[in-house]
DNA sequence: GTCTACCTATAGGCACTCTACATGTAGAGA
DNA sequence: TCTCTACATGTAGAGTGCCTATAGGTAGAC
């Protein structure tokens, strides 16, 4: 049980994309997030999440904003239209790839 | 069209255990049945599938043997017995990734 | 006063794929 | 004969992006 993250290589933008679509978050619940989604299965590690977040803001992705509740400081994150936009593309992006995989991993018996 | 390679990642160990399931190949052979399986979607370099053949060997996974088939020199390769349940493994993987990855990008809308 | 949950962040490492290059045979066609 | 394409293997070096480990800090419970 679990998932090997290392295979999530250039797939983390769509999930990270994926969570914020209905609601901004902040990255703590972003991680909570993905687990709760995944079923327990994704445990991303801050250190990929927070270095992501950044990169998908600079992008033009995302965008942050630091909130203060209950005394602590949190950055929370909303998807822009560009990251909509985005967001559909790795969306068709992704079931190109499972296709694909899929197709090689398990080829139909009609050879 | 065409898969990004970048994002395979993790996964070419499956797919090149898995185009050695049913007869061995040789590396030109194995990229050219990679291409065909997936409908011309994968287009894998040689710089990625060498090394990555003898990786799988010398993890016990493969087991190569040198021919000379018109006098060309081919390095072919078969799945040893260890080569198979990685496979399996690899299978199994596959599927979990894919439900976990399918499960946050598009998740039901019982919500 | 210590422990756990909450919350963000950086540094350095590492695995794996990529691009580009290097090398060579065989056969078709001009 | 020369050249081009298909066949065939391989290495070097770069780049990406995820990881582990570490760091720092607040709030609330016990």
């Amino acid at each position: 049980m679990g998932v090997n993250t290392d295979a999530l290589r250039g797939h983390m933008d769509a999930l990270l994309l994926s969570v914020l679509e209905h609601e901004p978050l902040h990255g703590y619940a972003i991680i909570e997030a993905l687990q709760a989604r995944s079923g327990g299965a994704l445990s991303v590690p801050t250190g990929t999440v927070y270095p992501a977040l950044r990169r998908l803001e600079q992008a033009g992705y995302l965008a942050g904003e630091w909130a203060t509740v209950g005394g602590r400081k949190r950055r929370t994150y909303r998807l822009t239209a560009a990251g909509r936009t985005a967001l559909a593309g790795e969306r068709s992006a992704w079931r190109e790839f499972a296709g694909v995989i899929g197709s090689v991993l398990e080829p139909r018996a009609t050879k």
